[in-house]
This record gives C-alpha cells, structure tokens and sequence, in this order.
DNA sequence: TTGTAAGCGTTATCAG
DNA sequence: CTGATAACGCTTACAA
C-alpha cells in the first residue's frame, strides 16, 4: 500500500465535513471546548486524507515550528557527522525537525546562517562555532531573542548557555599521561587553531600531565595549525629536525594522526620503536591504522544527544528557569600497541 | 563591526519611507513599472536595516522558497557527508539552503521525509534511497506535482529522472580484473543489499570481468549483508571453511572492507600474501590500513555537486525541456602492496 | 508609478 | 460548542 504524498489543508478537511475551519482546528489541537463527535469526525477524516498540518503556515504564524537548526563548521567530519546523528535521533523522536547549516569554518557564513535560522523560525539553536569566530554578539541577540541556544563541542565562555563538549582536559591528560609512563619524554603536541575553547583544554590537560610527572613544558614542541593534509608533513619534519626531537606525537584530530603517520613513514620512522603517537579522534576505524594508533575518542554522538535533549528540554519548558550548566561527557582512551591481539580498552 | 541578526520586515521598510509593501515589495525586485528615485530609496533603506526577506513567508505564498531539499539514508556515513558538501558547496553559491532530512534506511521515514520536504515547499528534491526503497510511488507524485528531483548514487530504473551515480560497473571490472591479473582465481564478493542498483551494478561488473578472462562465476562466493559489523567475521568465516576457500575478496563497502580486513587478522591470514583485498570505499584513510588494502575511491563529492548542479538548472528554467539522463560519474582504482613505497594510482 | 486588497494555511480572539 | 475575522510577511492582480 503505498503511503500518499498528497496533501490536504484544513480547509479540504473543512469543506468535506461542511464546518468551519476554526472548529477543525480546533478539533485536531485537541484541546478546548469541542463537540465530541466533531472531534471523532474530524479525526478520521484528518486520518482518511492523511492530513499533516503544514509547518510553513505553523511557523508564520509565530507558533512552534517543530524544527531546530544545526549550525556547525562542516559536515563532511567524522565528529559532526556522528554528532548529527546523535542530534538527529532525539529529534526525531521528540518530534522535532532538523535544518542544517554549515558555516564552513567562516565567521561571515555563519552569522549569515543565524539569520537564517532565525527567519527559517527554528524553535531552537544547536551549534559548535566556526573556527574564524571570535566575536559571539550574533549569538548574544539570540538569546536577546529568547531562542534557547546550546552549544557544543566549540564553544565560547563570552555565552552564558548551556554548553555540551567533550572532557577534553581529562582526555588529553590521559593520553599524556601514559605516553609518559611509556617512557617518553619528550612530547609533541599538534594541534588546532589556539584560540577554540577545545584547544586550550587540551592544551591545559597536556599540560597538567607534564607537571604532574615532573616535565618540563616545551613550547617549542607545540604546534597549532589548519586542518590541511599538507601542512601537516613540513611541520612534523621541522620538529624533527630539533636539536632534541621529540619522542612521541598527541595529535587533537584524526586529520592531524593520520598526517602525522604518513610524515612519519615517510621518514621510515618507525611507530612506537622510535616515537608514539596518540591522537584525540573520532576515526572508528582507527584500530586498523598502521602502526597501531592510540586514540583519545570522542563521544561524538552522545555529544549531539544530550546537547539536543537539553535544547528539546529548553525549547519545551522555556517558562521554568532551566539550570545552564556545562556538560562534560567522558572520553575512551584507547591504547593498542603492536604485541596486544586485541586492544586494551582503558576508561578514564 | 558585529553584524545585526535584528530581523525587519517589508513593512518596516515601507514605514519608514512613508509608501505602501507593494511599492516596497516591487522595488525590492527589481523588475516593474518602479520609479528609479524611490528603488533607490527603498534599496537604501533595505541595506541600511539589513533587510533579509522572511523565507517562510515567501515559501507559504508558493513562490520559491530557495530551498532544496536532501533526503538520504544517513548522514554519519563517509559517503554521504561527502556528498552533502558537494551539494552545500553548489547550493550556496547558487542561492539555496540545503535542508537534510534522514531516513535512516527506513521506507516509511522516507516517505514521511518527502512529505514533510513538500510542506515545507522545497524547490526541488535530491535523493538517495533507503535500502528498504522498492516502491517508488511517492517519488512519482513527488514529479506530478512538478517538484524536480534528482537521484543520486542509489537510485531507482522505476524512475524516469535525472540521475547520478559512480560508474559502479566500471569499478567493480577494474577491481575484479586487477585481482584476476593478480593470479587471483577464487574471488569472493561481499556486497550489501542485492535489490540495491548500486550493487546490482558492481555484481554485473564483477562478473563482466570473471568473463573475460574466462572464470566461472559461483554465486556461493558471493554474500549480501547489512553494514553490521558483527556481521562481516561469521561471513568471512563461512567462506574460508569452503572446501575451495576464496583467495580473494572484493568488498562493496568500506565498512566491510574493514570488517573483513578484521575477520582475516583474526584468523592470521596475510594480505596480500594469502589473500588479497579490494574495498570499493569513501574513506580517504584507507591509505593508512594494514595490511595494505586496494580500493575503488567513490567520487562523493562530485557526485553531490554534479546532482546539485542539475537540480538546480531544472529548478530554475523548469520551463525549457531538460534532457533526462543517468550521469556517470568515473572511478579511481588506486592499487597498495606490501612493496610499493607509495600508491601507484590507476585511473580508469 | 503607486496603493489597495486578497490570499497562501493556520491559530487566536471574540462573538454567537 | 462553533463560526467569523484578523493576523503572520509577502506577492500580485486590480484600481487609481
């Protein structure tokens, strides 16, 4: 039997039963003072037609448009990919639409996007900021608005919202900690743009193993750079080019692994005999990289879930004064070495 | 200089110039009998509130809401998050939103996408199927409604639309050629869901090539699954405890190329020494597996921008006739072993 | 060249 | 309990 795409308005349904569009109306909300019988009445002639409510009128008229926007970098990502996923699936079953935008990692595009989202009437904002931006105004008259507003995984400590992200410190600082306790010592850290809020948590977890252990902290071992394939192979052949180069490798994305491992076998280095390397990915098929790849990995997807379950929390209960609050959601660390058969799972 | 997300309307404009919407609306056009004094003023004015016209209300009057909708099975897939940067990349420099809608492989969410993509009044329709999709029925009022629509990569012969695909066949012969010249001899397919075209296309190329060089096809060398990964080890199993095992596997998916890459380590097996392996795969990562692993490289994102670009010529001179025709998008076989020092890259 | 009014699908308000 | 009517932002005959 196949499912009809055609569709009716109230006014068909209006029409067929000889009574008023507001009676219909009224009958298909449910609520209010309504005759019984209509109600039935409309009821399954809504049903025998198929009847959907049309969104586009809905959000005209001011009313919940029963759809939240996405805005976020890129899609083609592992992480976002999966984080809309997560989203999605909540949204889905609290009968909620999503429309994506991606800002392309520009700070134009993606203030371009919040009007958009604004005009598109979305009942609700989920977003992860685009590297370029800095300035957080474009957000604040969102909440000027009262459009509930969540932020995830890039987030900016200017907003007071409700944020969700990964433990990036506690990640980092146990991929730090146990290249230490391999016996390393010297520790490169490859990394993204300094000033995301994820970098400097990383950063900070680096760090705060390095102490911990007694380290020293070598700027001179950090890198910050762009997601580029080719930026990546200069910047791991400069650091080995040190005087003292470094013997291991904690890379804040799978890009950023994956480059570091070709650099190095490009330099027919070996991995670990002569360095280690961990990244923070969200690569599921890192277990088959060679050498074997120790990975931080990011709950991308229970990320999207609870950023989308307090936004839906937000959106549904905007009267009571919600707690706004950072969420942190636990990484794995995933050790593997070429002797384990099969990996060793450690959870922090 | 934060740029505004304040929101104005035609009648903010008109107010504020003292004239009528009309006016306004028709000089915001452009077009029309429209005195060039007064354009200039309301293009001023417009400029100067950063005025952006409400897409919902433009939608909900019928005229062209500047939206395309995508529907695809899911997003958090290699494949498909290429494919909707592709089609983002078009849309945006072309003018239009992209709105994603999930089916999550399910026929009745697809059906419901469509529905819910009409109602909001979509310019035009790009569409991957569900696996489940055999009935295309809501596709086709989906055209008598005079909505264009655009197939992509798993499509349907029930349909006559435009549609874009990889060269499947062409693909999967080069791979399986390249195996057969290999020595290969017992190759074995493992394919998703068989009433896919795509997979009926890779099936007819796999045996176009165990043709030529004159081998015989053995349908109990082929599997159809689910990208399950828990799935993929028993098959391979299965088929190694043949009484004539295969010596080789050609996969129709980078999930179970990867699947089958673990079920071989897991017996000890050695690629390419005891067997060899060729994925048709997304993952640009799959330089990186070990042991090395040959694949046919999907082009997702010319895919996405190809179909993009032919929706949107439909949509915007829909009243010349377009020809309908299936585009076919080349493929990459790039060739690994053990010996190679880099990928040598054969284009087909 | 410009203004008025109707209409897109729906809901809220106010009479009946 | 039900039916007009107005309104959301915009376009477009139709009038002026």
């Amino acid at each position: 039997m196949p499912l009809p795409v055609e569709t009716y308005t109230i006014k068909d349904i209006a029409r067929e039963l000889g009574i008023s569009t507001s009676t219909v109306s009224r009958a298909l909300r449910g609520s209010y003072e309504i005759n019984p019988e209509t109600k039935r009445l409309v009821m399954e002639c809504a049903e025998r037609l198929n009847y959907r409510p049309n969104p586009i009128a809905l959000s005209l008229k001011g009313s919940a448009s029963r759809a939240i926007g996405v805005i976020l970098p890129q899609i083609a990502n592992y992480f976002f990919s999966q984080a809309i996923n997560g989203i999605e699936a909540i949204a889905y079953n609290r009968g909620y639409h999503v429309i994506i935008f991606q800002s392309q990692e520009s700070y134009e595009r993606e203030v371009a996007n919040v009007q958009q989202s604004m005009s598109r009437k979305v009942d609700g904002l989920l977003m992860s900021l685009s590297s370029e931006t800095s300035d957080v105004a474009h957000l604040q008259e969102v909440l000027d608005k009262n459009v509930p507003l969540v932020l995830f995984d890039r987030v900016s400590a200017d907003l007071n919202v409700t944020k969700v992200v990964a433990d990036n410190f506690g990640g980092a600082f146990a991929a730090t900690e146990h290249l230490i306790q391999s016996g390393r010592r010297r520790i490169a850290h490859l990394t993204i743009q300094p000033w995301l809020s994820i970098t400097q948590e990383r950063l900070a977890g680096y760090r705060a193993a390095l102490e911990k252990h007694g380290l020293e902290f070598d700027e001179s071992l950090i890198r910050y750079g762009t997601f580029g394939p080719d930026e990546v192979g200069p910047m791991v052949d400069e650091l080995m080019r040190h005087s003292a180069p470094p013997d291991a490798f904690f890379t804040a994305s799978d890009r950023l692994a994956v480059g570091c491992l070709q650099a190095l076998r490009q330099r027919n280095l070996h991995i670990p005999e002569d360095v280690s390397l961990i990244g923070f990915t969200n690569l599921n098929v890192a277990d088959f990289l060679a050498p074997p790849l120790s990975t931080v990995v990011q709950p991308a997807t229970e990320i999207g879930q609870v950023a989308a379950e307090r936004l839906i929390d937000q959106i549904e209960r905007k009267h009571r004064a919600l707690p706004i609050e950072t969420v942190k959601i636990p990484t794995e660390l995933i050790v593997r070495s070429s002797t384990m058969t099969s990996s060793e799972v450690v959870k922090l």
